[in-house]
Formats: structure tokens, sequence, C-alpha cells
DNA sequence: TTCTCAGCCAATCACCGAGCTCCGT
DNA sequence: ACGGAGCTCGGTGATTGGCTGAGAA
């Protein structure tokens, strides 16, 4: 049996491919075409609306990180002197 | 981990699967079946084809993956990119049908081609 | 409270057909028939960092085009597979696309490597459904059959 | 050296999977 | 009788951006 590679498209792909896929190489490509009007040209910055919104409106630390949302109304009825700080462990190290 | 032992890995692997677990896979079956329906001769699909594609693609995206991480790692980069992967393509011809998807022209500029 | 600046309206999945994307000042109406979503063409990019991540020593970084780029080779390697394997199908007057049509099409593409452990996991999977549904039935209802009747799943 | 950009967090909600029913083989 | 397409439904993990140092240039 003929075990040569295939040459890529006569006048459009001059370079060498795998010979088993040479053919659904070409039936992929035309199949790609015809779905080409259905694709947007580039990608969107998010897929989704309200997950666009609901990231912007996350409590977030001081480095920009995501935070536990411990507080999401807008009344502070405690003084704002006290360091929200959930937990302090005092003088204690964590565990390994 | 290297190149040579992954395929010997992988089927060890799957021998130490006591019972394929259809509910926690990595990648969501549905989401393969709708990929699968978008060509246009897909008529029925079997549970399984899915199931077996979220394995196989979890196969692909390691192999591609290490085979471009040779490439940023030849370049002394310590983050994967695109051309990383167009090299990869490149070089090993079972890649050879995402010559689309990634065209040749993708590899990094003074970088030699093979 | 309640804004009143919503360019876009979002419905649930229930009533979307039209094309949604909300991507700010994306506006292209390609004709030919619905807009695919990345969502539709793709699957989630999470789920391919974390493969993608295996391979990758711990300290290594993945560009964005990377990821991208991953996730658009994936889902051509499934379409790639998926048309060998359905033009199998149809050739033995099959309407449904199997497993079996799958571990052929690696084959005929040179996915040598993959049939072997591929083969092995539908095995695995097509035995435990079917002791599911053999420890169900024989539990307490004898159900009679042409031919075999007791074999055990043996490996190893 | 300059300066781009990927990792880091976790709460919502779109989507996945598990049930159905219905129909073709 | 078997098994897959198409619903519905409820539970849940993928999606998501601001800051900053790692690291591409």
């Amino acid at each position: 049996s003929e075990d040569e590679s295939s040459k890529g498209e006569a006048d459009e792909e001059p370079l060498y491919v795998n010979a088993k896929q040479y053919k659904r190489i070409l039936i992929r490509r035309q199949a790609r075409a015809k779905l080409e009007s259905r694709i947007p040209k580039e990608r969107c910055k998010y897929l989704h609306e309200s997950r666009h919104r609901h990231a912007m409106n996350r409590a977030r630390g001081e480095g920009g990180r995501f935070h536990s949302a411990q507080e999401k109304g807008d009344q502070d009825s405690s003084g704002p002197d006290s360091g929200s700080m959930p937990m302090a462990p005092s003088g204690g190290i964590t565990l390994s | 981990p290297t190149i040579d032992n992954f395929w010997p890995n992988i089927v060890s692997e799957v021998h130490g699967i006591s019972q394929v677990d259809a509910k926690h896979q990595v990648l969501p079956l549905a989401r393969i079946k709708k990929i699968m329906k978008l060509d246009e001769n897909a008529k029925m699909i079997a549970g399984e084809a899915p199931l077996l594609f979220a394995k196989a693609c979890e196969y692909f995206i390691q192999e591609l993956t290490m085979h471009a991480w040779v490439h940023t790692e030849e370049s002394r980069r310590r983050t994967l990119q695109r051309s990383d992967i167009a090299q990869a393509i490149a070089n090993y011809d079972q890649f050879d049908f995402l010559i689309d998807i990634v065209p040749r022209e993708e590899i990094k500029p003074s970088s030699a081609q093979k | 409270m309640s804004n009143s600046e919503d360019s876009q309206q979002y419905l649930n999945d229930m009533l979307v057909k039209e094309e949604d994307e909300a991507s700010g000042d994306e506006s292209d109406k390609q004709d030919g028939g619905i807009m695919l979503r990345e969502q539709d063409r793709f699957l989630p990019i999470c789920n391919i960092i974390k493969i993608m991540k295996v391979p990758v020593p711990q300290n290594g970084k993945i560009a964005k085009d990377a990821r991208e780029c991953i996730q658009e080779c994936v889902s051509e390697f499934i379409s790639f597979i998926s048309s060998e394997a359905i033009e199998r199908s149809v050739a033995e007057n099959r309407k449904t696309v199997n497993g079996d049509d799958l571990l052929v099409a690696f084959s005929n593409l040179g996915f040598d490597n993959y049939v072997e452990p591929l083969s092995i996991y539908l095995q695995k999977y097509r035995d435990s459904n079917k002791s599911d549904r053999n420890l169900f039935l024989d539990a307490g209802y004898p159900h009679n059959e042409d031919g075999s009747s007791a074999n055990e799943a043996g490996k190893q």
C-alpha cells in the first residue's frame, strides 16, 4: 500500500501533511466555510452581561482580589474606626 | 513527566479506573455534544460518544500543551504563548489537522522553520 | 434604584434565539442563520485551563492567547474526529454515531495512541452500565432470555 | 532596562445533568 | 425493548475584573 505523504492542495496548500488526515482536513475546511458566516469575527470581552455586572459590583480587597462580601448594605452602624478584620488570630500562628 | 512516558502513563491510568463516573467529568458532556451537532451530517449521537470525547479531549489538551511547553523552555521563557503552540503543531504530524486553526506564519519571527 | 441605562436586554435561555452579544460595541450582524456564540462553539475556558496546567510545571504561566488557542484547537479536534466517525456511521446505514465509530475514526486519522486507552475506557463504561442494569433486574425478577444467563465480568 | 499582562480571590446565575415523555429502530 | 431527541427543573461551578509583580520585550 502507498505510504507516501499526501501533498497539500495542488495550488492552495503547498505543504505536506499527514496522509491519513489530508482528506478530512479538506472536508473540514469546507464545513468551516459554511459556518463562517455564523461565527463572529472577533472574541467578545465577556460572555454574559449579568456575570460582568456581578463581577463589577463585588466586594474587592486592596489588591483587587475578590473578597468575602461581609457587607453589602450601605448603612454602617459601626464606627469607621473599626478595622474590618473578620478573624484576628491573637498571636497565634496558623498550623503548619 | 515527559513526552515518551505520556501514553504509557495514560494506559496505566485507565486500568486504575474501577467504574466510569459519568458525573464528575472535567469537561461538560452537553457542550461536547453541542459541538458535535454543529456538523450538518450529524443526526443522532450515542451517549457514550461525548463521554469518549471528554476523555480524548483531556489527553489531547495535555499532549498539545506538553509539546508546546517544550518550545517555551527552548526560548527560556516561563509563559506558554500562542507561538509555542504553533511550533508544536508544526513539529508533530498528528497535529496537521490544526493547520488552518493555527497557521504556520503564527510561528514567532526569527525562529527557525523546519 | 433601577438603572435606566440598559442597552441590552437578556431573556432566559428559553426565549433567547436571536443574536445577543453584549460586548459593548459589538454590532456584527451576519446573515445566513442564527449567530453562534462562544458558548456554542467552545468548551468552557476554565476547564481547558485546568487541564492545560497538568503537564505544565507548578510555577509556569499560560498566556491568554494560548488558552484561547487551545480552546479553538479542542473544538476542531472534536469536529475533525466527529466528521470521520459520522461518515462511517452513514456508510453502515446507521443513524446513530456510537463509540466504535469514534474508535475507528481515531485509528483512521492517525490517532493510534488514543485507541487503546479509549477502548478500555469505553469497555469499562459499558460494563458498569450493564452490571447496574443486571443487578437491578436480577434482584427479584427472573427474566429469561435466549442464550446466555450467567456471566461475570472478568478482568485483569 | 521598560511596561505588558497573568495570577489571584469567590458570588452569583447560565448551564449542565438527571428526570421525564415520545418516537424510531 | 432499547436508546436517543427534546423538553423541564434545580443545583452548582464557570465566569469575572482590579491590582501588581513576574517576566516578555
